[in-house]
DNA sequence: TAAATCTATGCAATCGTTCCCGGCTAGCTT
DNA sequence: AAGCTAGCCGGGAACGATTGCATAGATTTA
């Protein structure tokens, strides 16, 4: 069953052979336009395509990419893969995309079957789990060109796409600060993500320059980045269980942030009567949840697509490159106020 | 740069032929036990990894498996993908996800790109625009396996797992009737699509038993499945201005229920005083919009498991299979009330 | 003791493609 | 007329792995 056709094939019909034919096809100088010709009509009328693994193994690379989020269901990754796949396709490249599901296991795992499955570059953001990044430094060493967006490894030297995170945290810890709220929680991810470390420095910021003591019981980590419902409701369930209850919550991150939300729900908080939320996110229909979530949105479909810009500049790069950026962009605040 | 080591590496550092190695890494009787040793602990302490490419060039099959669903950001295809990634990889298969984003012409590109990328088979959900598969046709006809789920093509002779939507949708339309509607508007994706046509009956089904006369006036279709706010704030827009205005809506999709919420939003029209929504949904966070939406539930999950155990038989089939089954899976009203 | 059997290994073909190298036949130059 | 070049094409190696077959030496058997 589904025997495509192949240059063989070809060159046997037509009585040629298949280097003529190879040579045809590419519209080599030294094939005569009538060859030329015949070779091209008859691919055409068997559907002829060539073989993409025998090329893979020829050329030494698969003309793929693979990527490695946490989860496709999250508004930001959704997005970013949304930007990754419009540059990809757009210079032939394919997208592999695996999901850790913020198991360091499963990460390695995953890129560990991708680089042995001759990916010609990853586009990596960490799981939550993930503080030992050796394993990636290993393929890193061994050229394999990589990139890294949002969740990034301080210890790689590599191309790396973030959001500007301290600002976005800043803005989002004033805007509660503005609120008239005094007793600020921050709920966060695993505490060695480097965007949780970005966020909660925002965080700081914010309480410093308004005159706001920061207090560390205020600041939860969730190791497992809220795969589990119980982890964020033990977060949420500690915070308001505090001497001096905080009067908001800043959320650090997408899935957190409706997590959050659920448990607050559940839990029968109220907003904003009882707390005031704040978050990160790039959901589109935070409109619709009650109350409104004013959130810091990242652009996600931009990140995606400067990622696989640089990734595809790496792979095709007749040199080996040392010189990397880090490139920041900026988010936005998008305020919804209950009013 | 990045040069993995080859069976030939360790044939010449052993002054072994490649064939031996080869023979030793994969433990044939007819190797000694001391060459075996050997070779073993040379491959482990080089790191030797067989090429997946030269393995799929020699035995013509690639051990992954080509996704074709209209988008990630969609929880119903999240969940499903996660369904299908936790049987695939259990199974040494690899998953290689597009997303049509309900265009015909993506779909079609995808797929031919995946069928030339020799993945051994196909898990598809068709995109709203689709009607005409006949490429989809020829490429099963040349022996591609295939295993539809959620939109399937009627006219091609494979497994297919669907939800019963026909059910589904009744449950949903009996539940408003049940709350006092008597216009009960049918928002929808394209209509060609087969969970369409199913969940149309369904809700004709509901009508005809409550005695409730059917409409096609408050039938509104969505041809690009909402995937631009314009289509559906067009449809919403021609039901409101109706005569007889519809006292509640059925939604037949999850992209289309959450985009039709915030058009709804957006134009003032109040839940539940104004009209009455229900629809299909695989959300998670339904529970904090406001006000809640009481929702069909499909078991995404289930259905992409069982797709891919079928398409995983099919592909590792001897012989060709001629009898194919249709699995219907059943769905779960969630109701929200909002008491 | 010679033949048969067995053990351990190497050779070479194969998958589909590209590309280097070399050969042949024109036509052109001197 | 002999040599040269250019145009056109085929042969075969290579990419990395598997595997049927051949073969060497060692061992057993008649």
């Amino acid at each position: 069953m589904f025997e495509p056709s192949t240059l063989k094939d070809i060159a046997k019909a037509l009585g040629l052979s298949t280097s003529t034919v190879s040579r045809a096809l590419r519209d080599t100088h030294e094939i005569s336009p009538e060859t030329k010709k015949i070779v091209l009509e008859y691919a055409e009328k068997i559907n002829y395509r060539p073989n993409p693994i025998a090329l893979s193994l020829k050329e030494r690379r698969s003309k793929s990419i693979g990527v490695i989020v946490s989860e496709v269901a999250n508004h930001y990754f959704s997005q970013a893969i949304n930007g990754i796949e419009s540059i990809a396709y757009s210079r032939g490249y394919h997208v592999i995309i695996t999901q850790t599901h913020e198991s360091y296991e499963r990460e390695k795992a995953n890129i560990q079957h991708l680089a042995s499955r001759s990916v010609d570059g990853l586009l990596v953001s960490l799981s939550a789990e993930t503080s030992d990044t050796s394993y990636l430094q290993s393929l890193h060493k061994r050229g394999l060109p990589m990139v890294f967006f949002d969740r990034v490894a301080d210890d790689i030297e590599t191309h790396k796409i973030i959001a500007n995170n301290e600002k976005g945290a800043f803005e989002a810890t004033e805007y509660l600060i503005k609120k008239g709220c005094k007793r600020i929680a921050h709920l966060t991810s695993s505490a060695h993500l480097s965007i949780s470390i970005e966020r909660l420095e925002g965080y700081k910021q914010a309480l410093e320059k308004y005159g706001l003591p920061f207090n560390q019981d205020y600041v939860k980590y969730c190791p497992h980045g809220g795969m589990f419902y119980e982890e964020t409701e033990t977060a949420v369930k500690e915070l308001m269980a505090l001497e001096e209850k905080p009067d908001a919550i800043f959320i650090a991150g997408d899935r957190l942030s409706i997590g959050c939300l659920v448990v607050l729900k559940n839990l029968k908080i109220n907003i904003p009567e009882d707390i005031n939320v704040t978050g990160f996110s790039n959901s589109d229909v935070l409109d619709l949840f009650n109350p409104p979530l004013t959130s810091v949105r990242q652009p996600a479909f931009e990140m995606g697509q400067i990622a696989t810009e640089k990734l595809i500049k790496l792979i095709e790069s007749k040199y080996p490159v040392y010189e990397f950026e880090k490139e920041v962009l900026e988010t936005s605040l998008q305020v919804r106020d209950d009013l």
